[in-house]
RNA sequence: GCCCGGGUGGCGAAAUCGGCAGACGCAACGGACUUAAAAUCCGUUUUUCCGCAAGGAGAGUGCGGGUUCAAUUCCCGCCCCGGGCACCA
């Protein structure tokens, strides 16, 4: 990476949380604290760090998102698109009026330039060095460190005049330079001509400060908006006016022209700005893969060659919490030679973030134990793409868009040829405990382990898949796991009470038998089996298959006494395979209990005959005006007129439409029918 | 502010393509078994009204409208909760 530019070291203004005493990427910024400590303020520290260009792929991942889309929730390329932040604009040259040096601004708003009343610099502008006074210097720095510490909160804005006046390309205008705590030197240019007519930030500025508003676009069906007298800025696209020759022209064609006019005219261009930043993966941290390069005084930056690869954390190593990697402290891992000219050299002691590791481990999990390579090509493309990934929304925009970005580095270094990690992606709903999101970072992960001690692991399990479908966010809460002890004590007494002599294996029932209680149970049975094929094929809804195996218990404690011999072990097989992936442990036992060999969990899934799991006759609910009035019972596939005709036979629909004329009769076979009266 | 989710009994939830709202479980209550308790088994359990009862009538899926023979499901407006982004020019 670092051979192509896309590892890089650069001093830089960097996320540090004093608890963990190192350095964040900006993905690991919650609300401007720590993502693991969420008291902890984030400070701002001017560090030299090392970086992963993952600008250089913001394209790629956000186009490349319309083959996820259907294999991924939403949600998450929602989030990630949003964090990506592509904004297509213009960058325009402004000059100072005395000297003449440019300062570029990023607008998306090019069609309202002639409305810019003055031209805004980020406080931390390099500008700002030769532009402003002392004064004006410190009231710029005193901003920055305003910043650093800010409340999570808005900040008013605030700023003051330069001194200075810069020159509109378009019109020659001279408009005042301002410096304002709301321009942000990490986006875009780190300066913006403010256009208040049209903006609602550079309005509220303009308007708090009394610099001019000047509206340069009406809607396209209304007029230009009047002023001295403007209330609100106008955000929307429309006509451009007021603005020499492109007077007339709406927004979007403005934009294009103008934008190709300042190229042509040498002072700007087309531009595309995005709100993702290089990931910052420098920690000082002893767990962590190290950074494998060297320093060295007469070559620089110098890579551990890749025969020398991995570089190998030192141990008996001593923490020292002091903020610096602890790996400065062991001589023999920081002194080496210069691999390029032989002298004395140190070793990086930074370490890598481990969110890099997440990034390819399941590339590596295919070839664990290659010795000389990361991983076998060959064996990637076997495997990859991944079919199914789960994992919890709270990675949207950390390990999924790292691993995406992996995956195209990867692939243009010629190690792997898929352009996207993970084909289906599911998202489980996160654990809520206490009003809080459980997480591994955060430690306050309340286990099921003491279920598992109370009731055993196979409750435990039932309980934590019956408590919510698993994309749904749950409240963590114990209440109801003795319904599923109880019911697996149900399943269990029934199935060793009716074991019989398992002699005779019992596979293929396939006619129904002549007793209603088999019938009714071998239905019963075909239709669960059915319904949670179905859900693990598409939905997984544990929650709904679990109810449907307690339904057929339910049923088959209602028949039991009437039940033939000859079905009972096929009853029971099935039951035990149905229950195996839920309650692995008691779906053993009862296999065990009925004869049979080896792990259950070796077993084919359970096969259902469609034609048994069919009910054997319809009800059918009929409505009078969409009210529910009877039902009637008929084989399935009656014909339209036959239902209509027995529906209105009902003796409760009679006297329902007894005295009304019947306007309509809706029939949907198999499922309804519907009288209207007037 | 913008973008996603979500709102259904006392509770967790179900209703998969517009067709019987509340499956299944928890909690609660009643019964059987028991000297007793636990365990187990059986039953009741959205709500209001009428009825001694069998039964009957109405309301009901956050709120207000709409489409439809029919809406938890589709459309419009609003409220509330959760999540994400947030002076991103």
């Amino acid at each position: 990476m670092m051979e192509r530019g896309l590892a890089y070291r650069k001093k830089a203004l960097v996320n540090w949380c004093s608890k963990c005493a190192t350095v964040l990427a900006n993905e690991q910024v919650v609300e401007g604290c720590c993502w693991r400590h969420e008291d902890t303020p984030v400070e701002q520290r001017a560090l030299e760090q090392w970086f992963l260009k993952i600008t250089a792929y913001a394209d790629q991942l956000l186009d490349d998102m319309k083959d996820l889309e259907g294999g991924w929730p939403e949600r998450v390329l929602t989030m990630q698109r949003n964090w990506i932040g592509r904004s297509a604009g213009a960058e325009v040259d402004f000059r100072l009026a005395d000297t003449s040096t440019p300062i570029r601004v990023f607008t998306t708003r090019v069609d309202t330039i002639y409305g810019a009343t003055c031209v805004i610099l980020a406080p931390e502008h390099p500008l700002n060095e030769t532009l402003l006074d002392d004064a004006g210097k410190a009231r710029a720095k005193a901003m920055v460190d305003a910043r650093a510490n800010r409340d999570p909160g808005d900040i008013l804005k605030e700023g003051f005049f330069s001194g200075h006046y810069a020159i509109n390309p378009y019109n020659g205008e001279r408009v005042p330079i301002w410096v304002g705590n709301f321009v942000l030197m990490g986006y875009g240019t780190g300066a913006l001509m403010a256009v208040p007519a049209h903006d609602e930030r550079d309005f509220e500025f303009c308007r708090k400060y009394d610099i001019g508003v000047r509206p340069v676009i009406r809607p396209v069906e209304g007029e230009l908006a009047v002023e001295p007298g403007m209330q609100v800025s106008y955000t929307e696209d429309g006509v451009v006016e007021e603005s020499g020759e492109w007077s007339g022209l709406p927004s979007e064609e403005a934009r294009r022209r103008m934008s190709a006019y300042a190229e042509q005219n040498g002072f700007g261009k087309a531009a595309i700005t995005f709100r993702i930043k290089d990931w910052g993966i420098s920690r000082q941290r002893y767990w962590g893969t190290p950074i494998p390069v060297i320093h060295c005084p007469s070559c620089g930056v110098v890579p551990v060659p890749e025969d020398q690869l991995p570089v190998i954390l030192p141990e008996r190593i001593e923490i020292t919490g002091a903020g610096r990697s602890p790996l400065e402290n062991v001589p023999d891992f920081v002194n080496v030679n210069c691999p390029r000219c032989g002298g004395a050299g140190k070793r990086e002691t930074d370490t890598m973030d481990t969110f890099i590791d997440s990034s390819w481990y399941f590339y590596r999990y295919c070839d664990p134990r290659n010795s000389t390579m990361p991983f076998d090509p060959a064996k990637i493309a076997y495997w990859f793409e991944i079919d199914q990934y789960i994992g919890g929304v709270e990675h949207a925009i950390l390990h999924l868009i790292y691993s995406r970005f992996f995956t195209k580095m990867m692939r243009d270094i010629g190690l792997i040829r898929n352009n996207e990690p993970v084909r289906r992606m599911f998202t489980q709903g996160m654990v809520i405990a206490e009003g809080a999101k459980m997480s591994k970072s955060k430690g306050n992960v309340v286990g099921a382990d003491w279920l598992a001690e109370k009731f055993g692991a196979d409750t435990a399990r039932m309980f934590v898949l019956f408590a919510a479908p698993p994309e749904k966010e749950v409240d963590w809460r114990a209440e109801g796991a003795e319904g599923l002890y109880r019911f697996l004590g149900r399943v269990y007494r029934f199935a060793t009470r009716n074991v019989g002599q398992p002699e005779r294996p019992a596979t293929g029932v396939t006619d129904l038998p002549s007793t209603t209680s088999d019938r009714k149970v071998l239905r019963k049975l075909h239709q669960t089996v059915k319904k949670i094929t179905g859900d693990f094929e598409t939905r997984w809804h544990f929650n709904t298959c679990i109810a449907s195996i307690m339904e057929l218990v339910n049923v088959l404690y209602a028949e039991e006494a009437n039940i033939s011999a000859a079905v009972k072990p096929e009853i029971i097989e099935k039951l035990a395979l149905l229950l195996a992936p839920f309650a692995p442990y008691v779906s053993q036992e009862i296999w065990d209990e009925l004869g049979r060999e080896g792990p259950v969990f070796r077993q084919c899934w359970p096969s259902f005959d469609p034609e048994l799991a069919k009910d054997e006759e319809a009800e059918i609910p009929v409505q009078v005006n969409g009210k529910l009035r009877g039902r009637i019972h008929v084989p399935f596939g009656t014909a339209k007129d036959e239902l209509e005709r027995r529906a209105l036979a009902d003796e409760k629909v009679q006297s329902a439409i007894a005295g009304k004329q019947v306007k309509k009769v809706i029939v949907i076979p198999d499922k309804l029918v519907n009288i209207v009266v007037q």
